[in-house]
DNA sequence: AATGAAAATGAAAATCATTTTCATTTAGGG
DNA sequence: CCCTAAATGAAAATGATTTTCATTTTCATT
Protein backbone atom coordinates (compact mmCIF):
# COMPACT_ATOMS: atom_id res chain seq x y z
CA UNK A 1 0.00 0.00 0.00
CA UNK A 2 1.26 3.64 -1.21
CA UNK A 3 2.85 5.17 1.66
CA UNK A 4 4.47 9.39 1.13
CA UNK A 5 6.98 10.21 3.76
CA UNK A 6 7.31 14.04 4.93
CA UNK A 7 10.15 12.77 6.76
CA UNK A 8 13.60 11.77 5.98
CA UNK A 9 14.51 7.99 7.43
CA UNK A 10 17.91 6.35 7.11
CA UNK A 11 17.71 2.27 7.75
CA UNK A 12 18.46 1.11 11.03
CA UNK A 13 21.89 0.81 12.25
CA UNK A 14 23.79 -2.04 13.12
CA UNK A 15 23.52 -1.31 16.84
CA UNK A 16 20.19 0.04 17.14
CA UNK A 17 19.17 -3.62 15.22
CA UNK A 18 21.07 -5.37 17.90
CA UNK A 19 19.12 -3.08 20.53
CA UNK A 20 15.71 -3.84 19.13
CA UNK A 21 17.13 -7.64 19.11
CA UNK A 22 17.73 -6.97 22.92
CA UNK A 23 14.21 -5.73 23.32
CA UNK A 24 12.89 -8.79 21.58
CA UNK A 25 14.87 -11.24 23.12
CA UNK A 26 14.41 -10.10 26.87
CA UNK A 27 10.92 -10.28 25.87
CA UNK A 28 11.30 -14.09 24.99
CA UNK A 29 12.57 -15.07 27.80
CA UNK A 30 10.52 -13.21 30.18
CA UNK A 31 7.77 -15.27 28.49
CA UNK A 32 9.70 -18.27 28.45
CA UNK A 33 9.86 -18.73 24.43
CA UNK A 34 13.05 -19.71 22.82
CA UNK A 35 15.37 -17.89 20.41
CA UNK A 36 15.29 -18.82 16.68
CA UNK A 37 16.83 -18.23 13.60
CA UNK A 38 13.74 -17.64 12.08
CA UNK A 39 12.76 -14.69 14.88
CA UNK A 40 15.27 -13.03 13.83
CA UNK A 41 15.46 -12.71 10.29
CA UNK A 42 11.75 -12.12 10.92
CA UNK A 43 12.32 -8.97 13.09
CA UNK A 44 15.65 -7.86 11.17
CA UNK A 45 13.29 -7.74 8.23
CA UNK A 46 10.64 -6.04 9.56
CA UNK A 47 12.75 -2.95 11.18
CA UNK A 48 14.08 -2.65 8.07
CA UNK A 49 11.35 -1.08 6.58
CA UNK A 50 8.70 1.51 7.50
CA UNK A 51 5.72 0.68 5.63
CA UNK A 52 2.32 -0.39 7.55
CA UNK A 53 2.51 -4.42 6.42
CA UNK A 54 0.30 -6.87 6.11
CA UNK A 55 1.48 -10.27 7.56
CA UNK A 56 1.46 -11.47 4.33
CA UNK A 57 3.23 -8.18 2.58
CA UNK A 58 6.19 -9.23 5.87
CA UNK A 59 5.95 -12.72 4.86
CA UNK A 60 6.84 -11.96 1.07
CA UNK A 61 10.06 -9.70 2.45
CA UNK A 62 11.29 -12.45 4.52
CA UNK A 63 10.93 -15.03 2.00
CA UNK A 64 13.69 -13.27 -0.19
CA UNK A 65 15.83 -13.72 3.03
CA UNK A 66 14.90 -17.32 4.13
CA UNK A 67 12.72 -19.26 1.62
CA UNK A 68 12.10 -21.60 4.56
CA UNK A 69 10.35 -19.29 6.76
CA UNK A 70 6.75 -20.12 6.69
CA UNK A 71 3.54 -17.83 6.79
CA UNK A 72 2.56 -19.25 10.21
CA UNK A 73 5.98 -18.20 12.12
CA UNK A 74 5.52 -14.49 10.58
CA UNK A 75 2.25 -14.36 11.84
CA UNK A 76 3.42 -15.55 15.21
CA UNK A 77 6.75 -13.60 15.36
CA UNK A 78 4.42 -10.14 14.68
CA UNK A 79 2.14 -10.91 17.75
CA UNK A 80 4.87 -11.21 20.11
CA UNK A 81 6.74 -8.05 18.33
CA UNK A 82 3.30 -6.38 18.95
CA UNK A 83 3.27 -7.55 22.40
CA UNK A 84 6.99 -6.10 23.16
CA UNK A 85 5.79 -3.10 22.22
CA UNK A 86 8.76 -3.40 18.83
CA UNK A 87 5.43 -3.33 16.92
CA UNK A 88 1.87 -1.76 16.90
CA UNK A 89 -1.24 -2.75 14.47
CA UNK A 90 -2.33 0.46 12.00
CA UNK A 91 -6.21 0.13 11.25
CA UNK A 92 -6.26 1.14 7.85
CA UNK A 93 -10.11 0.67 5.92
CA UNK A 94 -8.80 -2.07 3.85
CA UNK A 95 -9.58 -4.28 6.71
CA UNK A 96 -6.56 -6.00 6.62
CA UNK A 97 -4.12 -6.19 10.02
CA UNK A 98 -1.29 -4.02 9.03
CA UNK A 99 1.58 -3.54 11.32
CA UNK A 100 4.47 -0.77 11.90
CA UNK A 101 7.50 -0.80 13.65
CA UNK A 102 8.43 1.09 16.54
CA UNK A 103 11.73 0.70 17.42
CA UNK A 104 13.34 4.35 17.67
CA UNK A 105 10.69 5.98 15.96
CA UNK A 106 9.23 9.44 16.37
CA UNK A 107 5.27 9.30 16.97
CA UNK A 108 2.64 9.92 14.40
CA UNK A 109 -0.40 9.63 12.86
CA UNK A 110 -1.97 9.01 9.73
CA UNK A 111 -3.99 10.88 6.80
CA UNK A 112 -5.34 8.57 4.05
CA UNK A 113 -6.85 9.22 1.02
CA UNK A 114 -9.66 7.61 0.45
CA UNK A 115 -8.98 8.18 -3.61
CA UNK A 116 -6.05 5.99 -4.01
CA UNK A 117 -5.67 4.70 -0.61
CA UNK A 118 -1.92 6.11 0.15
CA UNK A 119 -1.12 7.04 3.38
CA UNK A 120 1.01 10.36 4.91
CA UNK A 121 2.12 10.29 8.70
CA UNK A 122 1.85 13.43 10.25
CA UNK A 123 2.86 14.65 13.85
CA UNK A 124 0.87 16.14 16.16
CA UNK A 125 1.62 16.74 19.77
CA UNK A 126 -1.74 18.40 20.78
CA UNK A 127 -3.39 15.00 19.55
CA UNK A 128 -1.53 13.31 22.33
CA UNK A 129 -2.30 15.71 24.90
CA UNK A 130 -6.11 15.33 24.23
CA UNK A 131 -6.23 11.59 24.80
CA UNK A 132 -4.88 12.34 28.41
CA UNK A 133 -7.00 15.21 28.69
CA UNK A 134 -10.47 13.47 27.66
CA UNK A 135 -8.83 10.17 30.06
CA UNK A 136 -8.78 12.70 32.93
CA UNK A 137 -11.77 14.01 32.36
CA UNK A 138 -14.15 10.77 31.91
CA UNK A 139 -12.07 8.97 34.52
CA UNK A 140 -10.65 6.35 32.13
CA UNK A 141 -7.04 5.42 32.59
CA UNK A 142 -5.70 6.00 29.05
CA UNK A 143 -2.99 4.43 27.50
CA UNK A 144 -2.87 4.99 24.01
CA UNK A 145 -4.87 5.98 20.98
CA UNK A 146 -5.75 5.91 17.63
CA UNK A 147 -5.91 8.98 15.21
CA UNK A 148 -6.64 9.11 11.45
CA UNK A 149 -7.69 11.45 9.11
CA UNK A 150 -9.53 10.48 6.12
CA UNK A 151 -10.14 12.68 3.10
CA UNK A 152 -8.13 13.25 -1.02
CA UNK A 153 -4.45 14.03 -0.65
CA UNK A 154 -2.87 16.59 -2.48
CA UNK A 155 -1.73 14.43 -5.59
CA UNK A 156 -5.62 13.25 -6.20
CA UNK A 157 -7.09 16.55 -6.06
CA UNK A 158 -4.44 17.59 -8.51
CA UNK A 159 -5.14 15.06 -10.44
CA UNK A 160 -9.03 15.97 -10.56
CA UNK A 161 -8.62 19.09 -11.27
CA UNK A 162 -10.54 19.76 -8.11
CA UNK A 163 -8.82 22.66 -5.95
CA UNK A 164 -9.35 22.78 -2.09
CA UNK B 1 -20.50 -5.24 23.07
CA UNK B 2 -21.35 -3.19 26.48
CA UNK B 3 -21.77 0.36 26.13
CA UNK B 4 -21.77 2.90 28.47
CA UNK B 5 -23.87 6.12 27.73
CA UNK B 6 -22.93 9.74 29.61
CA UNK B 7 -25.63 11.25 28.00
CA UNK B 8 -28.99 10.42 27.72
CA UNK B 9 -31.17 9.43 25.28
CA UNK B 10 -34.62 9.06 24.18
CA UNK B 11 -36.50 6.45 21.21
CA UNK B 12 -36.74 8.52 18.11
CA UNK B 13 -40.11 9.84 17.67
CA UNK B 14 -42.42 8.87 14.99
CA UNK B 15 -41.45 12.21 13.12
CA UNK B 16 -37.60 12.15 13.21
CA UNK B 17 -38.22 8.28 12.24
CA UNK B 18 -40.23 9.72 9.12
CA UNK B 19 -37.52 12.11 8.70
CA UNK B 20 -34.81 9.35 8.50
CA UNK B 21 -36.84 7.42 6.17
CA UNK B 22 -37.55 10.00 3.94
CA UNK B 23 -33.62 10.58 3.86
CA UNK B 24 -32.92 6.67 2.72
CA UNK B 25 -36.17 6.98 -0.14
CA UNK B 26 -34.23 10.16 -1.27
CA UNK B 27 -31.11 8.25 -2.15
CA UNK B 28 -32.64 4.72 -2.63
CA UNK B 29 -34.70 6.72 -5.32
CA UNK B 30 -31.76 9.00 -6.22
CA UNK B 31 -29.54 5.77 -7.30
CA UNK B 32 -32.24 3.86 -8.85
CA UNK B 33 -33.36 1.42 -5.82
CA UNK B 34 -36.47 0.60 -4.62
CA UNK B 35 -38.88 0.75 -1.46
CA UNK B 36 -39.07 -2.51 0.09
CA UNK B 37 -40.74 -3.83 3.31
CA UNK B 38 -37.54 -5.38 4.49
CA UNK B 39 -35.29 -1.94 4.26
CA UNK B 40 -38.06 -0.28 6.26
CA UNK B 41 -37.94 -2.87 9.05
CA UNK B 42 -34.12 -2.62 8.83
CA UNK B 43 -34.03 1.08 9.01
CA UNK B 44 -36.59 1.14 11.93
CA UNK B 45 -34.36 -0.92 13.99
CA UNK B 46 -31.66 0.54 13.22
CA UNK B 47 -32.52 3.88 14.65
CA UNK B 48 -34.36 2.00 17.26
CA UNK B 49 -30.70 1.77 18.92
CA UNK B 50 -27.28 4.36 19.71
CA UNK B 51 -25.53 0.68 20.27
CA UNK B 52 -22.64 -0.14 17.85
CA UNK B 53 -23.87 -2.93 15.83
CA UNK B 54 -22.30 -5.95 13.77
CA UNK B 55 -24.26 -7.08 11.10
CA UNK B 56 -25.14 -10.41 12.46
CA UNK B 57 -26.32 -8.24 15.91
CA UNK B 58 -28.99 -6.18 13.41
CA UNK B 59 -30.17 -9.05 11.65
CA UNK B 60 -30.84 -10.68 15.01
CA UNK B 61 -32.86 -7.45 16.04
CA UNK B 62 -34.88 -7.49 13.17
CA UNK B 63 -35.76 -11.11 12.55
CA UNK B 64 -37.77 -10.17 15.79
CA UNK B 65 -39.62 -8.05 14.03
CA UNK B 66 -39.58 -10.34 10.64
CA UNK B 67 -38.33 -13.86 10.95
CA UNK B 68 -38.54 -13.96 7.40
CA UNK B 69 -35.92 -10.89 6.84
CA UNK B 70 -32.03 -12.78 6.03
CA UNK B 71 -28.93 -11.75 6.53
CA UNK B 72 -28.16 -10.86 3.39
CA UNK B 73 -30.23 -8.04 2.94
CA UNK B 74 -29.59 -6.89 6.18
CA UNK B 75 -26.11 -6.49 5.07
CA UNK B 76 -26.68 -4.78 2.02
CA UNK B 77 -29.12 -2.55 3.53
CA UNK B 78 -26.56 -1.56 6.38
CA UNK B 79 -24.09 -0.31 3.33
CA UNK B 80 -27.03 1.73 1.62
CA UNK B 81 -27.48 3.30 4.97
CA UNK B 82 -23.95 4.02 5.02
CA UNK B 83 -23.73 5.62 1.64
CA UNK B 84 -26.39 8.02 2.82
CA UNK B 85 -24.77 8.70 5.99
CA UNK B 86 -27.42 7.64 8.21
CA UNK B 87 -24.48 4.71 9.61
CA UNK B 88 -21.16 4.85 10.00
CA UNK B 89 -18.78 2.46 10.43
CA UNK B 90 -16.99 2.37 14.11
CA UNK B 91 -13.53 0.95 13.56
CA UNK B 92 -13.82 -1.42 17.29
CA UNK B 93 -10.67 -3.82 18.11
CA UNK B 94 -12.49 -6.84 18.05
CA UNK B 95 -12.34 -6.49 13.96
CA UNK B 96 -15.93 -7.17 13.09
CA UNK B 97 -17.72 -4.48 11.17
CA UNK B 98 -19.69 -2.39 13.18
CA UNK B 99 -22.22 0.25 12.70
CA UNK B 100 -23.69 3.53 14.30
CA UNK B 101 -26.35 5.13 13.19
CA UNK B 102 -25.75 8.96 12.97
CA UNK B 103 -29.49 10.69 13.06
CA UNK B 104 -30.25 13.48 15.14
CA UNK B 105 -27.01 12.29 16.84
CA UNK B 106 -24.58 14.35 18.53
CA UNK B 107 -20.88 13.92 16.98
CA UNK B 108 -18.79 11.44 19.27
CA UNK B 109 -15.76 9.72 19.50
CA UNK B 110 -14.88 6.59 22.05
CA UNK B 111 -12.94 5.15 24.39
CA UNK B 112 -12.55 1.14 24.23
CA UNK B 113 -11.53 -0.37 27.82
CA UNK B 114 -9.03 -2.98 26.80
CA UNK B 115 -10.08 -5.01 29.87
CA UNK B 116 -14.15 -5.72 29.58
CA UNK B 117 -13.84 -4.43 25.44
CA UNK B 118 -17.10 -1.95 27.21
CA UNK B 119 -17.09 1.70 24.74
CA UNK B 120 -17.81 4.93 26.53
CA UNK B 121 -18.80 7.91 24.40
CA UNK B 122 -17.27 11.51 24.58
CA UNK B 123 -17.22 14.97 23.27
CA UNK B 124 -14.40 16.75 21.83
CA UNK B 125 -15.06 19.80 19.57
CA UNK B 126 -11.38 20.01 20.18
CA UNK B 127 -10.80 16.53 17.87
CA UNK B 128 -12.86 18.23 15.06
CA UNK B 129 -10.79 21.41 15.07
CA UNK B 130 -7.33 19.15 14.71
CA UNK B 131 -8.59 17.19 11.65
CA UNK B 132 -9.16 20.76 10.22
CA UNK B 133 -5.87 22.28 11.19
CA UNK B 134 -3.92 19.53 10.10
CA UNK B 135 -5.91 18.72 6.81
CA UNK B 136 -4.57 22.61 6.08
CA UNK B 137 -1.20 22.17 7.25
CA UNK B 138 -0.48 19.00 5.13
CA UNK B 139 -2.76 20.17 2.00
CA UNK B 140 -5.22 17.34 2.60
CA UNK B 141 -8.87 17.67 1.97
CA UNK B 142 -9.90 16.27 4.87
CA UNK B 143 -13.66 15.10 5.02
CA UNK B 144 -13.83 12.60 8.39
CA UNK B 145 -11.96 11.27 10.97
CA UNK B 146 -11.07 8.50 12.92
CA UNK B 147 -10.26 9.03 16.90
CA UNK B 148 -10.55 6.43 19.99
CA UNK B 149 -8.63 6.14 22.99
CA UNK B 150 -7.98 3.02 24.65
CA UNK B 151 -7.21 1.91 28.56
CA UNK B 152 -8.80 0.85 31.52
CA UNK B 153 -12.15 2.24 32.31
CA UNK B 154 -13.35 3.25 35.61
CA UNK B 155 -15.32 -0.22 36.55
CA UNK B 156 -12.06 -2.57 35.61
CA UNK B 157 -10.06 -0.69 37.64
CA UNK B 158 -12.48 -0.43 41.07
CA UNK B 159 -12.48 -4.04 40.47
CA UNK B 160 -9.23 -4.51 40.58
CA UNK B 161 -8.07 -2.00 43.19
CA UNK B 162 -5.67 -0.31 40.58
CA UNK B 163 -6.48 3.37 41.37
CA UNK B 164 -5.66 5.67 38.67
C1' DA C 1 29.27 -33.54 23.97
C1' DA C 2 24.93 -36.09 25.01
C1' DT C 3 20.18 -36.03 26.85
C1' DG C 4 15.46 -34.89 27.13
C1' DA C 5 11.64 -31.88 27.95
C1' DA C 6 9.53 -27.95 26.31
C1' DA C 7 8.99 -25.00 22.63
C1' DA C 8 9.11 -23.88 17.57
C1' DT C 9 8.14 -24.78 13.03
C1' DG C 10 5.41 -25.08 8.85
C1' DA C 11 2.07 -27.50 6.02
C1' DA C 12 -2.44 -28.35 6.07
C1' DA C 13 -6.93 -27.88 7.81
C1' DA C 14 -10.39 -25.21 10.31
C1' DT C 15 -12.70 -21.05 11.31
C1' DC C 16 -15.58 -17.43 10.45
C1' DA C 17 -16.94 -12.78 8.88
C1' DT C 18 -17.90 -11.10 4.61
C1' DT C 19 -19.25 -11.26 -0.16
C1' DT C 20 -21.07 -13.36 -4.33
C1' DT C 21 -24.16 -16.28 -6.94
C1' DC C 22 -28.44 -17.49 -8.61
C1' DA C 23 -33.21 -18.99 -8.87
C1' DT C 24 -37.28 -16.87 -7.53
C1' DT C 25 -40.20 -13.05 -6.11
C1' DT C 26 -41.47 -8.22 -5.96
C1' DA C 27 -41.82 -3.14 -6.95
C1' DG C 28 -43.51 0.34 -9.55
C1' DG C 29 -43.56 3.09 -14.05
C1' DG C 30 -46.21 2.99 -18.13
C1' DC D 1 -52.56 -5.12 -15.69
C1' DC D 2 -47.69 -5.87 -17.70
C1' DC D 3 -43.12 -5.84 -18.01
C1' DT D 4 -38.59 -5.21 -16.66
C1' DA D 5 -35.26 -4.07 -13.51
C1' DA D 6 -34.38 -4.69 -8.92
C1' DA D 7 -34.75 -7.26 -4.47
C1' DT D 8 -34.60 -11.19 -1.82
C1' DG D 9 -32.59 -14.96 0.73
C1' DA D 10 -30.52 -19.54 0.76
C1' DA D 11 -26.49 -21.47 -0.33
C1' DA D 12 -21.91 -21.38 -1.85
C1' DA D 13 -17.50 -18.93 -2.33
C1' DT D 14 -13.99 -16.16 -0.60
C1' DG D 15 -10.11 -14.95 1.96
C1' DA D 16 -7.77 -13.43 6.07
C1' DT D 17 -6.76 -15.33 10.31
C1' DT D 18 -6.12 -19.01 13.56
C1' DT D 19 -5.56 -23.76 15.03
C1' DT D 20 -3.83 -28.44 14.67
C1' DC D 21 -0.37 -31.71 14.66
C1' DA D 22 3.65 -34.38 13.24
C1' DT D 23 8.30 -33.24 13.13
C1' DT D 24 12.34 -30.56 14.29
C1' DT D 25 14.95 -27.47 17.21
C1' DT D 26 16.45 -25.07 21.36
C1' DC D 27 18.73 -25.04 25.63
C1' DA D 28 19.16 -26.24 30.55
C1' DT D 29 21.09 -30.02 32.61
C1' DT D 30 24.01 -33.89 32.89
MN1 LIG E 1 2.90 4.97 10.23
MN1 LIG F 1 -20.77 5.70 19.27
ZN1 LIG G 1 -4.83 10.12 -3.17
ZN1 LIG H 1 -13.47 -2.09 31.58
Amino acid sequence: MLQRRIDDHAPPSRESMREAQDIFYKHLKRVGLKHTDQRDTILRTFLETRDHLSTDELFRLVRKKDAKIGFTTVYRTLKLLAECGLASAVPFPDGMARYEHQFNRRNHHHMVCTECDASVEFFSPEVNKLEEEIGRKYHFDATRHNFQIYGICEDCRKRTRRPI
